[in-house]
DNA sequence: GCGTCGATGGCA
DNA sequence: GCCATCGACGCG
């Protein structure tokens, strides 16, 4: 698939396939920003560039639902990469996650905020509106991303200015709240706290 | 603009 | 009882 810029050169725009996935979540969240969510869904296609991720990095991490073990909701998790992890949270949300790294190695990367692509008038900051707006429910668990429901292309253009920060909502995990696994796009708006706190800093890449 | 709080259900 | 949350409400 090609397109071309308003410079009129040809970009190819990837979609991003398993030797992506099959790494470390801290590098993948990072290099998810600025990259392309895809969802088809209904016979209509939505799109949006993600700004801002979590990585949830294996059972050591007190913050990931890995570190309980596994169980049929962290199932997923515990297989192959490239797949959503999707679950329930607080009686009303869906959350979207990528697995990442080898099977076995339950890391998964969160999806918190994207800017909404092609007119598509939504809010997408925060997990929970986001994985609304893109139509993710429990069913979606388990979705393949390297099929055409839903994807993730490569970054169309020059890279975005990357943070790395605290994650959100995550006190309870001892020692494991302060570390900087929350990736955001310092120039977008669409971040979910605007705010960077104190901790922000460039990722070590 | 801010902090506080209730909703609401699966899970350990 | 605890959440990888959100939106409504009260404040002044």
């Amino acid at each position: 698939m090609a397109r071309r810029t308003s410079q009129n050169r040809p970009t190819s725009i990837s979609k991003l396939d398993v030797p992506f996935y099959a790494r470390p979540a801290v590098d993948v969240a990072r290099d998810l920003i600025g990259t392309i969510l895809v969802r088809r869904r209904r016979g209509r296609e939505f799109r949006g560039r993600i700004v801002e991720t979590e990585a949830y990095i294996g059972p050591q991490d007190l913050a990931s639902h890995s570190s309980k073990g596994r169980t049929k909701r962290t199932e997923v998790m515990f297989g192959p990469p490239a797949r959503a992890y999707v679950y329930f949270i607080y009686g009303m949300y869906e959350m979207l996650n990528i697995v990442t790294a080898e099977p076995g190695d339950a890391q998964a990367v969160l999806i918190r905020a994207a800017e909404p692509l092609d007119g598509w008038d939504a809010n997408l900051s925060g997990p929970g509106r986001l994985a609304r707006g893109f139509g993710i429910k429990l069913p979606e668990n388990g979705l393949d991303l390297t099929g055409d429901k839903l994807f993730i292309l490569d970054r169309s253009c020059s890279a975005p200015k990357v943070l790395a920060t605290p994650r959100i909502g995550v006190e309870y995990a001892k020692h494991w709240q302060h570390e900087l696994l929350r990736f955001i796009d310092a120039d977008s708006l669409a971040v979910s706290k605007p705010r960077l706190g104190p901790g922000a800093k460039s990722p070590r890449s």
